[in-house]
DNA sequence: GCCCCAAACAACGA
DNA sequence: CTCGTTGTTTGGGG
């Protein structure tokens, strides 16, 4: 479950990488979710070359020379690997042969998706969120749990389930809030940390894994840790299921209802 | 609020003061919620008489001469009049005038809705619902609220928030349980009393008020009845809110949960 | 932990 | 107390 920083990071070193690299030939695993056929697939990428490796929301996107693109979402257990030796990857779902290595993207569950083109989204991206269109959103769904309102990826893309918490603990907001309750200037301080959170993980994630392509790093999230029983200030994590998640919160976090 | 067995009522009673009758103009409010035209309607049953006047569901069904149908619905506070002065009626929706006198229908609210012509419901009415749909229709739903099972117009026609409570309290299940934990020899109970309390109060109403065609009886009901604070059995009657809705309850009704 | 869908549930207006 | 619509929540399956 690779949330937005980790995918930052993945994007970064994917596209150092393949960029430049041309498509030989495109195999993918019959059941896999995607939005055309596998034949279209097949047509529209062999003999293209990589252009440009972007995260979009929970998404790769793959640029193409030709102008294809094709955004891969990992889902819960989805990874990426460039290899040699292609044939020892278990659970392959798609795997594009780049000349002498190959990119493969596997999933032992077999919800990996792939969308070939999409139309853009509308949604912003989480690191790109202006407040003008948080405060509009939060207007129209008054009544919306918080923690529901932030990972609903058609309010807002790139947060789940544990960045969430740790956003919240970060603007000290409790994670039952409703966002209509919530004053301005703590709205402010959600958006404030939405970015910091985000961006300060990425930066950790590249220090501690600089190479990393699928591997995740999670152990210095400061509440959404099972490793951690307080938090950074000494206060005593909690647990509970919060918008049907398992949510971590401390009391310091102001409830707003 | 007319439930079902008041509206048996006065659909007989309507159908003894009105059959045969030829209605001459048809008068209705521009915003009345009708499923044609207000000139359909008009067109529809000026010159045809009166052939039937019966209960289906919650509504009330004119079946006329030329084999037009009207369903009419009173909502929470239409009302039927047999007048030869409609002019002294307040709130009308819906005026037949049929020479001598006017039926009228009237709404403080304006909620009464009509239809025209509806094509016949597949849903089948309490007084007629059978062991195997029931059966059936609840292991669909095996997860539902057996009060707000009950009261779904799509699962079973005619019972309202008053005759379900009388109905569970009858059956000794309390309303909160949930359709699919009810042990199959309960749900026979529950299908005879569907039968028995909506069938004895309709008897219960002619025999208070035997010409009603509008005003409805309730002081006899055994547990939603705020004049009550006892079941016929001598316990507590409680009040408390079940699938959105004031309900009356005893702790001698069963939870399956 | 992810997304999607369907069902259940709540709130509002008419 | 009625029904309809809309939006939200919840649970199951992939």
């Amino acid at each position: 479950m690779p949330e937005l920083p980790d995918l930052a990071v993945f994007s970064e070193n994917l596209q150092a990488r393949l960029q430049g690299k041309t498509v030989h030939s495109v195999e993918c695993q019959r059941a896999i979710r995607l939005n055309t056929s596998p034949e279209q697939l097949k047509s529209a990428l062999c003999n293209a070359s990589i252009a440009s490796v972007r995260r979009a929301g929970k998404e790769m996107a793959f640029g193409f020379t030709n102008q294809a693109t094709l955004f891969v979402h990992l889902m819960l257990k989805g990874k990426f690997h460039i290899t040699s030796v292609p044939a020892t990857v278990e659970s392959q779902m798609l795997t594009l042969s780049l000349g002498g290595e190959s990119l493969v993207v596997s999933d032992p569950e077999g919800q990996v998706s792939l969308k070939l083109n999409p139309s853009l989204s509308s949604v912003p991206d989480a690191l790109e969120v202006e407040g003008t269109y948080l405060r509009r959103k939060i207007s129209e769904r008054r009544k919306k749990g918080v923690k529901a309102f932030l990972i609903d990826q058609s309010l807002l893309r790139g947060i789940g389930n544990a960045y969430v918490d740790e956003i919240l603990w970060q603007a000290r907001i409790a994670p039952k809030s409703v966002v209509g309750k919530i004053p301005d200037h703590v709205i402010e301080d959600l958006l404030i940390s939405i970015k910091s959170v985000l961006t300060d993980a990425i930066d950790e994630i590249k220090k501690r894994k600089p190479e990393t392509i699928s591997e995740e790093v999670r152990d210095f999230l400061r509440v959404h840790n099972p490793k951690r029983s307080v938090s950074p200030t000494g206060h005593r994590i909690m647990t509970e299921q919060v918008a049907s998640r398992i949510t971590y919160f401390t009391e310091e976090q102001v409830l707003y209802v």
